[in-house]
DNA sequence: TATGAATGAGTCTTCATTCAT
DNA sequence: TATGAATGAAGACTCATTCAT
């Protein structure tokens, strides 16, 4: 006759732990769709499926929320990345596609990718979360990378060069993908021009190899 | 008795035909600076020199005065380019190197550069000034490079390639490099990591030769 | 197999019936402090070592709160003063002194004292909770006071007056020193100014004996 | 047939000059009646026949708008009584009263009487007002009377005695006076208890010649 | 009875836009 | 054309109150 409790009340039964990550998440979505100002405090909430005062119980402001965004979707990717890569046992060729491979299925392709166009977006307004960001992504992000450029000139795989430069060379188009995915993405006229891993490949196969003629080929 | 038209004060009538310039200007630089959202009406009309009131004299709103940023600041460019280039004499590589040159002279170096900022950032919000970037901006400019490739190519000098996808290895950098520039850029721990022309010379080398050992060199 | 009421936690019972009075102290404490309005219902039940929740188990509304807040504190003193004042022996003089002290000891000197701003602070808004204070507190105090003037005009020891005025002349000041305390006192540079005890003496005999300078002594 | 402009628009046609003067009459009115929390300042700018915008364009917050209810409400009364009161012919009996009467002439019979009442009740939640108001009013005020009672015992008008604790015997009965008028003088049953210009005679009657019986007389 | 997570109406404040001058 | 005072809709945030547990 009574109802059996383990059934009842869809409401309210939400546990207090489960709330800041679901308002995160929501978060997340509506500041990479649509900027951090014009988005309403009301939508993250709405969106997490609570009211907007509900918002306010765990995060002290809007600002508060967006750099709780923004940390938690940095995961520590890179120990576990570093770890892995000292291991690696393939050509240093091998080594920088497997690192893009990685890169694009852990974040590239992942909703954390809008996060640096909130970073870049609003660094200006929150100088706090760009030094942030500097600190735990720009700086170990280049260092892997670079650690794998240095690998390649020690053996003789690759040219000497300016490894801390270069390294730029690499990342950028990432970033620019990016980007781009989520601004001029959405834009129907700019919607399948790119193949993100297609470009990829292509990308490190040009920095490998060149594009100018072989003369002994 | 009245005075002839050709008599009243020339200065004010420059002023006049000046204004929606003036405003376009400091318009540009405070949504850069600051990004649109965080930007006020009345200090770009400060900034500009006049009353808030004015501003709407020459524009209908916000929205209208930041398409008209956009607009007004993507200069015809490409036609004096793709002239200028038809003539070109040199390699295809000094053309790539030449065209990067112009670029960061014309573009990359100036205020306008915070216009890619500006249009990534705010997209999705304005559907319309992305699609017009599109057609004004990213068509021709990935248009002119890819025949500086195409020639290139039909000339022997470069292997043969999937111009319309490596054209993005060439201009990511460099609109990375602006994104850059307009944010993280600001911040103190990221500042002069990258010194722009440097850089730019640096990854078109890279493009060209790429950076594997050479072996029969 | 139920424990026999008896058994159960003395404390915990001791506790449940404690409650409410330990609700209305700490309200009583906050609302002095800082006011009806400036007050949340949170603090209250926390400095009460409460839920909030429970608070509202106990009281309707924070307005209720305060009602009982003002209620419990203006005990009923009078009832007891009046049967004391009743068989006083000495000189009305002495008795205006000696009422003085009481009030002072009992009311003046005690938290309770914070009740008189408060009241007049929130009269206009709670009509009700004026109109209680009074009839529970004005009218009986002021009545008191009457009686011993009165006394001491019928025995000699004053002039004529009319008692029901000058009553006022000995309350006000009073009434005064509360507020002070409760308000301005807090402030650096008011906080010493005034020493209530000796203050109330010296106010005592001013009204007793006047400040004129006496012709004949 | 077109309208006289002169009469034209009585909407916008307000100085600026005169809106903060309306908004300050405003505020002082609503803050004394329901105090500073339970006054909206919609509440406030509409009293003031404006929008709730053009109350802040004239003050930063409602914090801002009380601090200047209270500025500008006590006027520089007192240079211009001190100054009058240096060339006072009578006695200083007379003194007393004429500064009596002219305090409630000017002070306690004025809008600007509810003003103590918003000290007091927010001295707690704004110790800056309290300090300015000890500064501004307490000193100059107590400092004025205490000059009258000096005057007195060196003319060998009054007894002699400490007159910086004296002066609050005085005082404290236009203290309470405001306070009751401002807060249980609205509840009918105080109303007509006391009037105020009988009892401030009455009172100064009583502090001057005492309410003892003189035996000589 | 006690809790504290959740609510949402209510408040201050901002700012794009209007309009009388 | 230029001004800037005025507007009011909209947004962030608060807090008394509720209610499932």
């Amino acid at each position: 006759m009574a109802p059996s409790s383990a059934e009842t009340s869809p409401k309210r039964e939400r546990r207090k732990e489960a709330r800041p990550g679901e308002l995160v998440k929501a978060a997340l979505d509506l500041f990479v769709e649509k900027g951090f100002a014009a988005t309403r405090v009301d939508e993250v909430a709405a969106r997490a499926g609570v009211s907007k005062g509900t918002l306010f119980l765990y995060f002290e402001s809007k600002e508060d929320l967006f750099k709780a965004v923004i940390r938690d979707n940095i995961a520590n990717l890179f120990p576990a990345w570093n770890e892995e890569f000292k291991t690696f046992g393939g050509s240093s060729a091998e080594m920088l596609h497997y690192a893009m491979d990685l890169w694009w299925l852990n974040v590239g392709n992942t909703p954390a990718s809008g996060i640096v166009k909130l970073v870049i977006s609003e660094a200006q307004n929150f100088p706090e979360i760009a030094a942030f960001y500097q600190k735990e992504v720009v700086e170990p992000g280049t260092g892997l990378l670079q650690s794998i450029l240095q690998r390649g000139v020690e053996r003789g795989e690759f040219q000497h060069m300016d490894t801390s430069k270069s390294v730029f060379s690499i990342i950028a188009p990432m970033i620019f993908l990016m980007m781009w995915k989520h601004s001029m993405g959405a834009c129907a006229a700019s919607a399948n021009i790119i193949d993100p891993k297609e470009f990829i490949h292509m990308h490190v196969d040009l920095l490998l190899n060149g594009m100018s003629a072989k003369k002994t080929q």
